[in-house]
DNA sequence: CTTCGCGTTCAATAATAAAGAACGTATATT
DNA sequence: AATATACGTTCTTTATTATTGAACGCGAAG
């Protein structure tokens, strides 16, 4: 997929949009982004001072340190309109809204985690989920769809990092995550029983756009009891048959689930 | 401000995201950027091809042409939760929303239009503001708050470009927008009185970092009437006090307002 | 079957970003 | 209060890198 090799100036520059997501904290200074993504001091002020004059980046001026612009959030607006997956994969998401009447998810894998690229809310229940805000693969519906086809060795990666516990539900063992990937696999859909937060529960399957490479994942969620009623009322076959459709006709892909 | 020279190809990439905004289509072909910006189309390649295995771009594989990127979704939101401004305007946001119960909204300047940063909806009825989205400065209360502070030269420009009508009462006119924008500078507010929508009106205020500079605006907007009553009940002053409030104790500004 | 258009690759060179040293300012230290 | 320190910023040089135009290849159109 690099078919080209990168332009190391913008690559760079990313890199450090991105490490304000990965540090987790919301101020920079020029000393901590050269350090943490090993550049020169006036290397990084070069980017840094480039970002700022685009607003990617704004100066705060009592201590000299930068933050993300506001700029990032006019760019996010217009791929919210203009993405075809956003909307392409919207339709679906609204029609099982309709039919459940619980909260819908569509996400995709970002590094080692899952963005939320769309939602639509449950009349009833709000969960508060951002679009474009990241969760862990391990403890969610979506991420263990998307986790269970990845490339074995970046699997391996994922897995062997600590998994942080939400609830006594999460699984944080590797052992059994590994299984429960390949139970994803085998059945087609993946749960998160209550692995988030007790009461809640979701159903997510994966979307593909060729074999065995997941494009995106979509999911159901809301309090386990309804949600065990949806299953009832055929919420995983439900699912399955829309991710197909997904498939086809935004992903160009003809699915078809394996038979055993 | 733009202290260092900017880094080209940092710079070249942004506005490759930029066109997407502004040519209002999603999908581009090398060749339509290429020519959009005037870049060599091996160089605007190699920035395309870097952006997409960013995840900035993506590629429509049935007709080779690309689309803003869901990578951009992520950043966005890291903003909502780190950037000052979104963070420490928003009490003062929530408050107006409780103090009149309709919809409070902060916004920026971006290029030559505005882009709302924040929003607290009303209980009764929802404005359809998306965050990060776009508008006209011509039409709206915070656009005309912003506008009026900007240099003259720039605000030429501004008015010399087309102005679109959205209501019979929009003003479209250049020479009634300057009298429109001395009046906002005088009285220290802007109204949208049904500009952009009947029935719908907005009071404004501009926020100040430093002497004649604007950093944002700040509104709440609702349906006539009851803006209408919300100005007997001193929306405007609450509105001025919460703006000096913002000024000071966000941006470090001590600012008063010319008494006259 | 041929031509055209456009995405992509390639290789050479011109241009640019990177680096280290130096400067200045703000803060911390004694 | 004076000195030291740390860090942001500027400057200049050089090596690296992005840019360019030409060439290639694929797909669509005629």
């Amino acid at each position: 997929m690099a078919t080209t090799k990168n332009i190391q100036s913008v690559e760079r520059a990313f890199s450090i949009l991105d490490l304000f997501q990965q540090a987790g904290k919301s101020e920079l200074s020029v000393k901590e982004i050269a350090e943490g993504l090993h550049l020169n001091k006036s290397t990084a002020f070069g980017l840094i001072n480039t970002l700022a004059n685009l607003g990617c980046l704004q100066k705060d001026r009592s201590n000299q340190k930068y933050m993300l612009g506001l700029k990032l959030l006019s760019l996010a607006s217009t791929v919210q309109t203009q993405n075809v997956i956003v909307l392409s994969v919207h339709p679906y998401l609204e029609r099982l809204n309709r039919m459940y009447d619980e909260t819908v998810h569509c996400a995709i894998r970002n590094g080692d985690g899952v963005v939320y690229v769309d939602k639509v809310d449950a009349g009833s229940i709000h969960i508060s989920t951002q679009i474009g805000s990241q969760n862990d693969m391990h403890c969610t519906g979506v991420g263990k769809c998307i986790l269970a086809y990845l490339p074995e060795s970046t699997q391996e990666r994922i897995l062997s990092k600590h998994m942080r516990s939400l609830t006594y539900n999460t699984i944080t063992n590797s052992h059994q995550l590994r299984e429960e990937l390949e139970l994803t696999r085998r059945r087609g859909y993946a749960m998160d029983n209550e692995e988030i937060s007790i009461g809640l529960s979701c159903v997510a399957v994966p979307v593909f756009s060729a074999p065995d490479t997941v494009a995106c994942a979509i999911s159901v969620s809301g309090m386990t009891v309804r949600i065990r009623t949806a299953t009832e009322r055929g919420l995983v076959e439900t699912l399955k048959r829309t991710a197909a459709e997904i498939s086809r006709e935004v992903f160009d892909y003809d699915y078809r689930p394996q038979t055993d």
